[in-house]
DNA sequence: CCGACTTTGTGCGTGCGTTCACAAGTGCCT
DNA sequence: AGGCACTTGTGAACGCACGCACAAAGTCGG
C-alpha cells in the first residue's frame, strides 16, 4: 500500500468496529458498481454479481460488507439503494467536506474540471498559485487565488482537505503550510513523499510510479517469451487472445 | 493495492529471482529520492538516510533491495549512481517502452504534458481522441488522432502500454481494442474495473477513490473529537441524500 | 406446514509482508 | 596491526489479509 498511514488508534467509547484500511480502500469501489446498477434499476444484487461488477471475490465482498454490519439478506442479496447509503454513511460523503487545490498547472487543470469530487460531496473552494500569470485566471469556473492567501482560504471555509499538484521542490512546504492552517488530510500529486505530524492523512497518487511498475511486469513477459523461445518452444506470443475470454466481461 | 494482479508464476528457467509485488510497487520510489541525492552530488548513503528520503522504515528498504542482489557495502553504504542503474534495469527502464494515451480530455491533456513520462523512458507515440472536435488539434506538440486508428498505430510504432484516460463508458471498449491490437500493460485512469485476457497487466489510478479514502479517515478524526464532546446522541440517519448520490453519479 | 434451493455471514488455514534484532563484514583511527 | 564504530544482510516472529468451505437464515413452491 502506498504510505496509509494506519494510525488504527483504538477509538474511544464509541462503537468499537475497526474497519481494515484494505476494505476501506475497496468500499469506493462497491460504491461505484452499485450506483451504476443503480441507475439500470437494478435495486437487488447478489454477493457474485456485485463482486463481478466491482472486480473482486465474492467472499471478499461479503466479508468487506460484514464490517459495516449484516445488511443483506440470505437467499435474496443486498438491497441497491440502501447500501449505497450505508456505504456513502460510512465513508462520511454525506457530509460535504471542502477542498482547496494548490498549484494549477496541467495536473491541478485537469482536477480542478474533474467533475468526480463535486459529484461525491467534495467542494473545491478555492485553486492556489504561485506564479502571478496563473493567479486571476479562471479555471473550471473559478478563480485562481494567490498562494500566499492560504492560510486565510482555508481558515475561512474551514478546509478540511488539501490536494497538492505543485512541482516536487515546492510540495513540502505548501504542505507545511497546509497543516498549520489545519487541514488535517492531503492528496498528494508531487512525486515527494511528504512528512506531515501524527493525525494528519496524507496519501500519494504518483503517474509514472504505475508505469513504471508496469514496465517491470512488461519485462517479465519479454524475458519470459525470449526464454521459452530460446529453449525452442514455439508458444505464440499471444496465445488464446480469446475473443471469448475478451467478451466474457459481464456489462 | 489496487489488485496488483501479480500472478507471480514460478518464471521458466532464468534466474529464479521473484520480487515481491510490494518490493516492486517501491522501487520507482528509491529511484526516485536516489536521482535526487545524485543531483546533489551524493555519492553513498546509508540505508537509513535513504529510507528517510524515501519515506519507509530502513529494514524494509534493506529487504527490498537486497532482492535485487547484494549492492551495498557493509559499513559504508549504497553507491548511488550503481544502485541507479540497477533499479532501473530491474525495472525495465534501460529500454524505450513505447505508450499510446487514449482520451484527450481534461486529463488526458495533463498526462501528454507531464514531463515525467519521458523523463523515465516512457515514449508517448502517440494521443488518441474520438471526438472530430479534438482530432487534429496539437496537444504537447503532437497532433491527436482518430481513434478509428488506434490499431494501426499500435501495429505500426509496436506499442505496448496503453493508458486510458476516457469516460467510463467508453473505457472497457477501448482496452478491448488495445489488447486486441496488442497492448500487454494497461494504466486505468477511468473509474470503472477493466476485465482483460491473462497475460495482460492493468493498473488503475482512481483520484476520486483516494479523496473517499481520505474523508473516511477524516470523519473518523471527527467522531472522535465529537465522542468526547457530546454523550448519547442519536444521529439522525438522512435518507434524502441517498437518492440524490444514486443519480449523479456516473459521469 | 414442509422441504428444497439460494445466498449471506464467518471460522479457519495459509501465505505474504513488515518489523525486530543480531551476526557478519568494512573502514578508520590509534 | 588491532580494536572500534558503523552498516548491511537476513533469520525469525508477528500480524494482516485472502480464500475456502460450511452452517445459519431466508425464500419459494407445493
Amino acid at each position: 500500500m502506498s504510505t496509509p498511514r494506519t494510525a488504527s488508534f483504538a477509538l474511544t467509547g464509541g462503537g468499537a468496529r475497526g474497519i481494515p484500511d484494505a476494505t476501506v480502500a475497496r468500499l469506493p469501489v462497491y460504491l461505484r458498481a452499485l450506483t451504476t446498477l443503480a441507475e439500470r434499476g437494478v435495486d437487488t444484487v447478489s454477493s457474485q454479481a456485485l463482486a463481478d461488477a466491482a472486480g473482486v471475490g465474492s467472499a471478499k465482498l461479503r466479508k468487506d460488507l460484514s464490517h459495516l454490519g449484516s445488511y443483506g439478506t440470505r437467499g435474496v442479496g443486498y438491497e441497491v439503494e440502501f447500501l449505497v447509503h450505508q456505504i456513502s454513511r460510512e465513508l462520511g460523503l454525506t457530509q460535504d467536506w471542502r477542498v482547496v487545490i494548490v498549484g494549477i498547472g496541467n495536473l491541478g487543470h485537469a482536477l480542478a474540471n474533474y467533475g468526480g469530487f463535486a459529484q461525491r460531496g467534495f467542494s473545491v473552494v478555492a485553486l492556489l498559485d504561485e506564479d502571478p500569470d496563473v493567479v486571476g485566471e479562471r479555471v473550471a469556473g473559478m478563480p485562481v487565488t494567490a498562494a500566499a492567501d492560504l492560510e486565510a482560504v482555508v481558515a475561512e471555509h474551514g478546509v478540511s482537505i488539501g490536494v497538492v499538484a505543485t512541482p516536487a521542490a515546492a510540495a513540502q512546504d505548501v504542505c507545511d503550510r497546509l497543516v498549520a492552517a489545519g487541514v488535517t488530510s492531503v492528496l498528494n500529486f508531487a512525486p515527494v513523499p511528504l512528512h506531515v505530524p501524527d493525525g494528519v492523512d496524507v496519501r500519494k497518487v504518483d503517474l509514472s510510479t504505475e508505469l513504471q511498475i508496469l514496465a517491470f511486469h512488461e519485462q517479465r513477459k519479454a524475458a519470459r517469451g525470449a526464454a521459452i523461445a530460446a529453449v525452442g518452444r514455439a508458444e505464440p506470443d499471444r496465445p488464446a487472445r480469446g475473443t471469448a475470454l475478451v467478451k466474457e466481461v459481464l456489462r
